[in-house]
DNA sequence: GCATATTTTGAGTGGCCGATCAAACTTTGC
DNA sequence: GCAAAGTTTGATCGGCCACTCAAAATATGC
């Protein structure tokens, strides 16, 4: 770990081209070579401060899946309008620590078992929180929990259809996503 | 090509032991060597069958990619309970190509863009057909068009889910598919 | 069975990957 | 300003990658 401040500095610079290097190119183009002459480095300082290029991809994954949900569970009486929305705005006002997120679900999932074990725990804990909006007070049903699953995996599938082509347009999909019967776009609140 | 009869053989077990590898070890497992050693081959022979890498895995994804619709578009007036029973019975019934199609699906869009083009064709006529489907006659409209992509979409999120972890119920889930109000379940017809 | 075309092999190529290390340099606390 | 601790550099490592090629082995048509 960094004690002096050139090291701090370098430090951060490191996990600052990662994480752009890791939304621009994906993990493939995320290499040793790419981060350190995006950081300005050679590898030699890199692996002063970092023991393996995985421990600095692993920072920048965890850092974009605590993103992902601001205020940690049970903080608030979260309605599914209010969960949605945020899974929403984590798409459109942070669109890169957003790539990153999906790309390593996907990614991570199919070789890695530590990036897709933590990615999976993650998307269970928001699947429990989905249901337990739908269920309201008590614990959540098998049904309810069915169709907390079905409403993530619509937004992981809008969210990867914009990952395909940042150009689709996540928000006006949004809108058409049925939620207890009725359509997500009237239950979003003002910003 | 092959033109004599150990060719021919050889050309397919190469087609054979691409699919295998990646259905199970993915893209990055996918190499050179691991191909030829599940073949019985040298890289020299490979090479005398194919021009290169991509070339087998390409034939390999394009074949996945065609079994994902058997018969071709406009040869039948599609429901979307036939549709979604389709991608339903895709991926229940030939996992492997499923998650060929899937991985290659969101990794070769991140970095190779011949991949990642011909997933999103592919992907358009589907959401295109979904949309027909919708509509009933005449051409779907705007609205039916962005309701076909969030149930594409919803089919995607869920197998993407599925690739994650295999043993994810894709089946039970699809029942809490919302499609015209009704749920995907009571539509599905008998098989 | 022979000439020709194809296939297979074995031994390479160069290139990029992540990672290492001693030596020079810089920062820091006192 | 000095000594100790941290940082940077430049050269270098072995390993795996996709790929090549001449030469030996085999298949094919006649």
């Amino acid at each position: 770990m960094a004690r002096y401040q050139p090291g701090i500095r370098t430090e951060a610079r490191i996990i600052a081209a990662t994480g752009e290097l890791l939304a621009e190119a994906g993990l493939d183009g995320t290499t040793l070579k790419a981060i350190c002459d995006r950081a300005g480095i050679k590898a030699g300082s890199f692996y002063n401060l970092f023991s393996s290029k995985d421990e600095a991809v692993l920072r920048v994954v965890r850092e974009a899946i605590n993103a992902v949900d601001p205020h940690p569970e049970g903080s608030g009486p979260d309605t599914i309008a209010e969960l949605v929305e945020a899974y929403a705005r984590f798409i459109t006002e942070q669109p890169v620590v957003a790539r990153i997120y999906l790309q390593i679900a996907v990614r991570g999932g199919l070789t890695d078992n530590a990036m897709a074990a933590r990615f999976l725990r993650h998307h269970e804990q928001r699947v429990r929180r989905f249901a337990a909006a739908l269920a309201g007070d008590g614990a959540p049903d098998r049904s309810e929990l069915i169709r907390a699953e079905v409403l993530v995996g619509t937004l992981n599938g809008l969210a990867f259809r914009w990952v395909l082509r940042p150009d689709f347009d996540f928000r006006t999909h949004l809108t058409a996503v049925p939620i207890d019967g009725r359509l997500a776009a009237g239950d979003v609140p003002a910003r």
